[in-house]
DNA sequence: CAATCGTGGTG
DNA sequence: TCACCAAGATT
């Protein structure tokens, strides 16, 4: 199989004076140049014969299937997405099904997938939707961006896999794929830059099918075979492409990329604080919330914050439960 | 732009 | 063991 050098990526744009409209022909347009041609069907053939049997993929996943997984797939691992994902669709078939039920119930039913904040704008999503879409997951880019919780990858996601539309999907899987792959580099920059997305673009497949599915397709191969600990080089349908691995397969140099610490933070007593309130029925006296940590400070100060963010409701008489409303 | 926001698996 | 990582969004 020959190798073909990878489609150039159009140069940025070196100051403010460069800022110009695109140009009027795509001539040499990467996207139909025959080396893009050819890493989109090595990814889309791979794809075919990998891809995961996943729920939200399946011909029947409707876009609120799709809606719902990309919620609980934000910072939180797809195996431990699946059991939640089939009991919320079981019990909430349709956004108006969710809708209908106190927020509470959300957060009730997260479980302990993480932020729960996205629980809370998830029931929110369900609720505008009921209200303002007629029920309907929207299939419009800018309306999806609209709904609370949904940011610029999610709302490309929803429009692509639950729509089949043409968009840039850029999450960590994908960019990931193109840091290594086109860029030449271990790790993508922490935060998605506008070199990313011109990349991105440069790569998209014209053809709307072939888009969403090349979307789908790379988002796969970042989790599945070019992982952040440890890509199997060996097993990849581009290795031969690579730019990262062509060249050695350099280390990240540069400084450490930012580490979450969790321990003693104000999340590990949020989440203590959330828990027991998920666990009881109803509502619970302070005493029980007291328990989960000894630093009363640290304890008001999250209580203070959950409540704030709408995740507990205060009662009177020192009570407090999930939202009701 | 950087900080914040949960939780559990893993190399 | 423990730092890193997992389909980000919001402020």
């Amino acid at each position: 199989m020959t190798s073909h050098p990878l489609p150039p990526v159009p140069a940025a744009p070196s100051g403010p004076a460069a800022a110009r409209p695109a140009p009027a022909a795509a001539t040499g347009s990467a996207a139909g140049s025959p080396a893009a041609a050819d890493l989109h069907d090595l990814v889309i053939d791979w794809f075919d014969e990998h891809a995961r049997d996943l729920p939200w993929r399946r011909p029947d996943a409707g876009a609120w299937s799709v809606m719902v997984s990309e919620f609980m797939l934000q910072q939180t691992p797809v195996s431990r997405v699946l059991p939640v994902h089939k009991e919320w669709l079981e019990r909430w078939p349709r956004p108006a099904d969710l809708a209908a039920e106190p927020p509470g119930e959300a957060v009730r039913a997260w479980g302990r997938l993480g932020y729960p904040r996205r629980a809370l704008r998830l029931h929110a999503a369900a609720t505008a939707i009921a209200h303002r879409h007629d029920g309907e997951v929207p299939r419009d880019h800018a309306e999806l961006l609209a709904l609370p919780g949904i940011g610029e990858y999610t709302a490309a996601a929803v429009a692509s896999f639950a729509y089949g539309q043409r968009h840039i999907v850029l999450d960590t899987n994908v960019r990931r794929v193109f840091a290594r792959v086109v860029s030449g580099v271990q790790y993508p920059p922490n935060a998605t830059t506008a070199a990313e997305r011109r990349i991105a673009a440069a790569l998209l497949p014209t053809e709307e099918a072939r888009a969403a599915r090349w979307a789908a397709a790379t988002m796969e191969l970042g989790a599945l075979v070019c992982g952040a600990r440890s890509p199997e080089c060996g097993v990849c349908p581009v290795a031969a492409h690579c730019t990262w691995r062509l060249s050695g397969s350099p280390a990240h140099d540069g400084p450490p990329r930012r580490g979450q610490t969790y321990a003693g933070t104000d999340r590990q007593v949020r989440g203590r604080l959330l828990a027991v309130l998920r666990a009881a029925p109803g509502p619970v006296p302070r005493s029980a919330l007291d328990a989960v940590w000894s630093d009363a400070a640290q304890r008001s100060r999250a209580l203070f914050g959950l409540v704030q963010d709408g995740l507990v409701e205060p009662l009177p008489g020192e009570r407090f439960q999930l939202p009701s409303r």
